[in-house]
DNA sequence: TCGATGATTCGATAAATATGGAAATATAGA
DNA sequence: TCTATATTTCCATATTTATCGAATCATCGA
């Protein structure tokens, strides 16, 4: 991941219903949720959610597919991976920037 | 780390400039540099720079001290450490968004 | 083919962010 | 105290981002 790419994904979080939309999109796991559902358990209206969505999905932390009349949406878990990455390697220099997770997470290292 | 205090840090570092001095400030590590070394470094005006350094610093990501008329920024590695702390558990869901690291850092899990 | 449903695009507007020169502030040395 | 240096604050402006109703597009079932 280049650091426009990180720009990107880090300008896509940096937003209240934009942040609120990835965690419950992550919660949801690889099913996704509808646009609509999205935005009634977020509290905004379509419009605007249309357009939070769309950030999130041009900066690739978010997919969609089509299922019948809905479009469902759900989180790119690589992407994810690739931000962190670069965060790990780029911002916290020799020291550990890692969380101290009590229990280490499945796969960590 | 709230989520409240994660947006203004994501947006802190959503920035091409801000990245960029973070990023250098991570590899100067505890020392820091002077703020028109930065801007210099990062080829940005003085007044535009002090910009940049005050949303970073308001973010909680970089310290200020002087040392006689000079300002030194660093980097904080625990405002950062919170940061990757709040995407691992909120933004990774049961699914492992930590990075594969080749040779993994010291401190590391 | 028609109407209903789920979602996006359009368009206008409001709000926040970025830029950089000029002026102001703080510190140090002569 | 005067001057030079390092940096910030002020100000005006340009750009980007966010909001949301209305119109449009896509899909399905009857």
């Amino acid at each position: 991941m280049d650091s426009n790419t990180t720009i990107r994904a880090l300008a896509a979080l940096a937003q209240e219903h934009r942040l609120a939309v990835f965690r419950l999109l992550v919660q949801a796991g690889e099913a996704g949720l509808p646009a609509g559902a999205i935005a009634e358990a977020v509290g905004v209206p379509a419009s605007s959610m249309s357009f939070h969505l769309a950030q999130l999905s041009h900066a690739g932390l978010i997919r969609q597919r089509r299922q019948s009349r809905s479009l469902i949406y759900s989180a790119d878990y690589a992407a994810m991976g690739g931000l962190m990455a670069y965060l790990t390697e780029n911002c916290c220099g020799g020291q550990s920037c890692a969380p101290k997770v009590e229990a280490a997470p499945l796969g960590c290292c």
